[in-house]
DNA sequence: GCCGTTTGTTGATCCAGCGCAAATTCTTCC
DNA sequence: GGAAGAATTTGCGCTGGATCAACAAACGGC
């Protein structure tokens, strides 16, 4: 399971991914086109925080992830990263076909370990004729992508730290939400440091709004997890 | 030129856009096609501060901009409006159907007296099938448009008020900069406040910094109106 | 011209949250 | 099992900017 990272066409590899109709992309194919989708695809294994691709790279391919999670981010000069969105399994990303752009924008580095199909953007134009709905998915998947970056962007402008952390803890519970004991856990190891840069703050806010947070029940986090036990109770 | 709103036929209207090829979705096209893109089009013109639509509402058009800025905003419940990002002559706007959304996210407010095309949505993919560029230029725009929502949600995380404030400048200035004896202006009326609803923060820091900038001489500001003389001294 | 409204300036005060530092806990690798 | 490293917690002082407040200047309408 930890093995390093691997680049295999899907039919030589063990991972079978049972059924794509699962993928928002590809619902509603035919048996012999998911074949076809099948046979073209790279499979490339992630092991965290390892790029799919980095920022400015040329776009060579475009991407569904199978399994786990990964950042979308971006590194100023002085080098501090700010997470841009997240991605969860089944949806698209590297897209950079659908912005009309030869480069990534951004770096997608793994949250967790993933799995990830792969296909060279030079196929874009041709899933786009042969599969029906794959454009329209590739479109929605654009649309959420520009409301969620509108939606950090007010709450960046006009909420406070608190809130933020509030807000992004919760979006992470709706994407990697697994229910325990507990109460909901983000399923992949993710650091203050993590939360701190989604949210456009320090590392110590966020250990201490976790710490407060945990005093009134409402979450309840160790090293690299954290538990939400009562989503309702954050102060969003 | 203050009359009020009108909405009329293209070929009923006294302002006719000498060339649409000037307008990027509609480089490249046959006479005819021009004639029959403009007999489709409605005009529209909007008022100061006046909205071409709502945020939520039913995203009956999509648009492009003939003459004048347009701001492109979102309210919170409590009444904070943020500017996204600002629409410039020539450029699409109101483009749900990119998204495959059936309502607009934001509001587009008039930031100067403007002047628009529009076409009902239903068009869409018909000019997508005739019009060829055209659905490339939209991909173009949506591609620019998250490309600018990432820098701004970067800067937000990153960056101090003073920096936020002159990328915002500048980046108008490049938007919409007209040359002057005095320096590059702004060439729509632009209040401190409106400035601290593109950056995140109050219009008294922004009066802060403006008079600041005033007394090194890199810009001058009058009620309403930005002056860049030295674009270079910036704080950037 | 006069008056009301909108926009801009500037000072004074206050506090959320950052930066720094030190201690603590958890994990992994010899 | 112990040492080194990574992640977290917590205290404390400081400051960038928000907030509050008062005034000044510009404009539009009559």
């Amino acid at each position: 399971m930890n093995r390093p990272e691997t680049i295999t066409t899907a039919s030589d590899d063990d991972f079978l991914p049972a059924d794509l109709s699962d993928l928002l992309p590809f619902a509603n194919l035919t048996v012999d086109q998911t074949q076809e989708l099948l046979s073209l695809a790279t499979i490339r294994r992630v092991r965290p925080n390892k790029a799919y691709f980095d920022e400015g790279e040329s776009a060579k391919n475009f991407y569904v992830l199978l399994d786990g999670f990964l950042k979308i981010v971006r590194t100023t000069k002085d080098g501090d990263q700010v997470v841009i969105l997240h991605i969860a399994p089944g949806q698209m990303f590297g897209i950079a076909k659908a912005f009309e752009s030869d480069n990534y924008t951004t770096t997608a580095r793994a949250a967790s370990h993933g799995i990830a199909l792969s296909w060279p953007s030079e196929l874009w134009d041709r899933f786009v004729q042969d599969y029906p709905g794959f454009e329209t998915a590739s479109r929605k998947a654009v649309g959420a992508r520009v409301c969620e970056l509108q939606d950090k962007l007010v709450g960046m402008a006009t909420q406070q730290v608190e809130q933020r952390i509030a807000r992004a803890v919760l979006r992470l519970v709706e994407q990697a939400g697994k229910p325990t004991e507990q109460g909901i856990e983000i399923d992949f190891p993710l650091t203050r440091q993590d939360i701190s840069e989604m949210t456009g703050t320090t590392l110590h806010s966020v250990s201490r709004c976790l710490s407060k947070w945990q005093k009134s029940g409402i979450v309840r986090s160790r090293r690299r997890r954290v538990v939400v036990c009562q989503p309702d109770a954050l102060p969003v």
